[in-house]
RNA sequence: GUGCCAAUAGCUCAGCAGGAUAGAGCGUUCGCCUCCUAAGCGAAAGGUCGGGGGUUCGAAUCCCUUUUGGCACGCCA
């Protein structure tokens, strides 16, 4: 809500709280403690701006019938010093509430006077907290889930920014380990195959079967011929990884920037082999007793850490058996640390610099994974409380109605970098943003493509530009906007006008309640329902040409939702076109 | 087998710290531009909220159970 809104919520909350007291101290009720009751704006308007369940909620305590509880709560209550004109009982014993007109003007005024920072709150204190998102494996390009994840993360870190937090954007980039020897292997059995023909050479089952390994293979041959095949195979790895490797990189980077992504870092997960903080780590657990050696591997206590946090939260010893735990190597038989133990070591790293929460986007097929790191956590001193993985369940890409195949493995995946060639940028960014993370997706290509109506990015630019085009239209008759009096902002009174008003008032609560779910799809939502509102009174109203004081509350009206559409768009890096 | 996620209109999905007649877009049918952009608006049709129990004043929402999908259970990441 507006601050208004919020505002208004509060003194209503009160006032009630106090029409229970009055009530018990002169006997229409008996005296009881009150339980808790809530403040909500009904579905359906007839039922007021909002309602509150008081009535019902108190039934039990009072023995009483809730519509009776309600007729004593409005007998007693005293409305005068908030937002709101009248009260009245319904249903089962609800009680309606409905605003007063100096409501709506002083959310109008709200937003004028905010400017870019309405919706703007500091929910979040400003604590640092990092999202960490893509995170794309260098070994291959990225593909449809990494655009979607992308998208997701980058909303979610700009709600987060508004809804107050310091937030950091990082992208991890896993450039160690055993899937860069995969990758090594890789491209050696494919430049043997370049080289001496293609039965030369086997290629390993668990290889990269992509293309885009034969392709780097072909590139480097062109730029560097072919006596490498002469070299040692570790040469030969090692010359074709940090040929390629390095590329990788820079088109990761370059579609992420052609995607509007800005990373305020790249993390490298080699530097936490370097510095040593991948040892550190297996040293701490090995300090706690929890690591032990078996088949030549070094063992972390996975189970009885789980198993441990899992009782706390009040898990019967038969629930946790039957989750079947396991430990997890970290440091494997030839001496190599997993994924899991550099993971470890990169948020220990992350709450060493000083952020409070963690959140990271993931594929929900990495779900297992959570509770693991978030148990490896508390044991090495952390909260792992304070990391939260939001997960996201795959893309099915989708053309005329069929599947488009984006397996790695067939070489024929549709690519980040092929979608961004094909979708418009503001199209891609809003789409990703219509579903929430964990359900499944098909992105429809022909959609995300068309620049028409069916389009809801469309839908949305569509209304500010109509707006701009109103100011135009004004401008070119020689009227400019002005500021309204109260009681010119109180000729809006259409219910088009006043759904408009309702809506944008709730801007910074969606901000919040977004920020508090880790879900920045409310806001798509949001914004769409208010190009909805504001097309339902173009339809209904005019601006121009109405008398001046109404013509100038109604433009201060399409003002305020100009500036709420473009304030989400620019949130979303999503363009806000003046015309269309 | 065990766990996680899902199931709501023909299709794609909202709604879920329990609330009043379950919503939107697309698709279908019928309307609305002498008027600020028709990339828009209105109306109609379309539903046993997967099935079955339970909790209570009240359940799409919470609990149990069951069915059907997706995913995960590696010295992969």
């Amino acid at each position: 809500m507006s601050k208004t809104a919020i505002k208004a919520a509060k003194e209503l909350k009160e006032a009630v709280s106090q029409a229970f007291c009055k009530a018990m101290e002169n006997g229409e009720l008996i005296k009881a403690e009150l339980p808790d009751f809530i403040i909500e704006k009904p579905a359906d308007k007839k039922n007021g701006d909002f309602a509150t369940n008081a009535a019902m909620a108190c039934a039990r305590v009072f023995r009483t019938a809730p519509q009776k509880i309600a007729a004593a709560v409005v007998n007693n209550i005293d409305l005068s010093s908030t937002y709101i004109d009248r009260c009245e009982i319904a249903g089962p014993g609800f009680i309606n509430f409905f605003l007063s007109p100096s409501y709506y003007s002083d959310v109008l005024k709200e937003i004028s006077e905010s400017g870019e920072n309405y919706g703007s709150s500091d929910f979040g204190n400003n604590e640092k907290v990092m999202v960490e998102f893509v995170s794309a494996n260098p070994t291959g390009p990225m593909h449809m889930g990494n655009a979607r994840g992308g998208a997701l993360g980058d909303c979610l870190a700009a709600v987060l920014d508004k809804a107050g937090y310091d937030v950091w954007r990082e992208f991890y980039v896993n450039d160690a380990g055993n899937q860069i020897e995969k990758f090594a292997t890789s491209l050696n059995a494919r430049f043997i195959q370049e080289v001496n023909g293609y039965d030369s050479i086997e290629f390993p089952e668990d290889g990269y079967q992509g293309a885009d390994i034969i392709d780097a293979v072909k590139l480097y041959i062109e730029e560097n011929g072919k006596d490498l095949i002469n070299s040692d195979e570790t040469v030969r790895k090692q010359t074709l990884v940090d040929f390629a490797l390095p590329k990788n990189i820079a088109k990761m980077q370059a579609d992420m920037k052609k995607y509007r992504i800005v990373y305020d870092k790249w993390f490298f997960e080699s530097e936490l082999h370097k510095s040593g903080a991948v040892k550190e780590v297996v040293e701490i657990l090995k300090e706690k007793g929890l690591t032990y050696e078996k088949d030549g591997a070094v063992w972390y206590k996975n189970k009885q850490v789980v198993t441990e946090l899992l009782e706390k939260q009040g898990k019967t010893p038969e629930e946790i058996e039957k989750l079947e735990l396991k430990d997890d190597v970290i440091i494997r038989a030839n001496g190599n640390p997993t994924y899991f133990t550099a993971d470890i070591a990169y948020h220990k790293n992350k709450f060493d610099r000083g952020f409070k929460t963690l959140i990271n986007v993931w594929g929900a097929d990495h779900h297992g994974h959570v509770a693991r790191l978030k148990g490896a956590m508390n044991a090495i001193g952390y909260d792992g409380d304070s990391v939260y993985v939001v997960l996201m369940q795959l893309v099915k890409l989708m053309r005329d109605g069929e599947l488009v195949r984006m397996s790695k493995r067939t070489g024929k995946a549709i690519q980040l970098g092929d979608l961004l060639d094909e979708v418009p940028v503001d199209s891609a960014r809003f789409l990703f943003n219509t579903r929430e993370a964990n359900t499944q997706m098909d992105f429809d290509l022909g959609l995300a493509v068309t620049q028409d109506n069916q389009n809801p990015v469309y839908y949305v630019q569509y209304a500010h530009a109509r707006i701009c085009s109103i100011i135009k239209a004004l401008a070119a008759e020689g009227i400019s906007p002005r500021e309204c009096t109260d009681s010119e902002l109180q000729l809006l009174t259409a219910p088009e006008e006043i759904d408009l008003i309702v809506h944008l008032a709730s801007y910074t609560e969606e901000i919040i309640s977004s920020a508090k779910s880790y879900d920045p799809t409310k806001i798509t939502r949001y914004v769409t329902e208010l190009a909805t509102l504001f097309h339902k009174f173009y339809n209904a109203c005019r601006v121009k040409g109405e008398d001046e004081p109404l013509m100038q509350a109604r433009l201060t009206l399409c003002m305020s939702v100009k500036s709420v559409i473009a304030n989400v768009l620019d949130m979303f890096n999503i363009t806000v076109p003046e015309s269309m």
